[in-house]
DNA sequence: GCTGAAACGGCTTGGTT
DNA sequence: AACCAAGCCGTTTCAGC
């Protein structure tokens, strides 16, 4: 599954994740090379699923979500039809944006982002509502110290 | 703090956030407006910092980036020299993805991605090293469920 | 505040070395 | 595989309504 890349690879991929509005030209000054190559890696790099999406960030606070929380969750349950259901109710829910099934005592991982406290109990509610589970721990944030989709490439 | 939008500005965050390379003219047609009216929209929706960067989304897994974990940290020291010192280390670390401060027990959770648990170790023992930190549990995630950085807007 | 047009710049392609 | 040039498409600006 893992893609070969060469160092001119790397530093577009750097280069996009940094800033994806950048034009071509400016992609191939800073790393060392000229326009259709580097349109020519780019074009590879998207159809062997390297680059995915192209999006924009949004401010969480000036749109009014000021609460994140951390949901750790056990379950007693663990067969296949309780699984699919409670990843339906995870996928369908806008405010969850990250989900991990976890090794260990603890079995999910939720981040969640609200507008307040009140929301994320409402989303509390209709989550336990419509899957059972065995144990519920909330991480409230503070403070968001570091937020990156960059990977180190 | 918070931004008044109406429903027009909403839909263009909407599918901006879910693809930043559609054209102006493929916008306007779904939010039921013209060109120039998103543009100078989204004009202004990026001058009062409600859209923030625009980046591509890569694929860890194609990447070798085959773990990640949510690192709880407690620690005993609260004083300003001591978080000042932790926040630097966190910002600097290419591997943290995400870090907040919380409330309650636990004081910071991480997101930490890495090509494999050798590199976690590694990226755990560089931490520990540089500043005391009283408890450290890892969590391993097994799968992604959801990975998103939209918000529900 | 929207429309339409016009100028500008960047993307994309294909031919050439 | 990289360079060059041309056509096309999208962005950006501006005048008129």
């Amino acid at each position: 599954m893992s893609v070969r890349l060469d160092e001119t690879d790397r530093k577009i991929l750097s280069q996009l994740q940094q800033d994806a509005s950048q034009s071509l030209d400016e992609i191939a000054r800073k790393v060392g090379s000229s326009k259709t190559p580097v349109w020519n890696r780019i074009r590879k790099l998207r159809d062997a699923g390297v680059i995915g999406a192209q999006t924009v960030i949004l401010d969480p606070e000036a749109l009014g979500f000021e609460a994140c929380f951390f949901v750790l969750i056990r379950t007693a349950e663990h067969d296949a039809e309780w699984q699919k259901l409670f990843l339906d109710v995870l996928k369908k829910r806008p405010e969850v944006q990250e989900a991990h099934r976890l090794a260990g005592e603890i079995d999910y991982i939720l981040k969640v982002r609200v507008k307040n406290a009140r929301a994320y109990d409402a989303f509390y509610q209709a989550m336990i509502s419509e899957v059972k589970v065995h144990n519920v721990t909330a991480l409230l944030s503070m403070e968001e110290i570091k937020s990156t989709t960059a990977l180190p490439v």
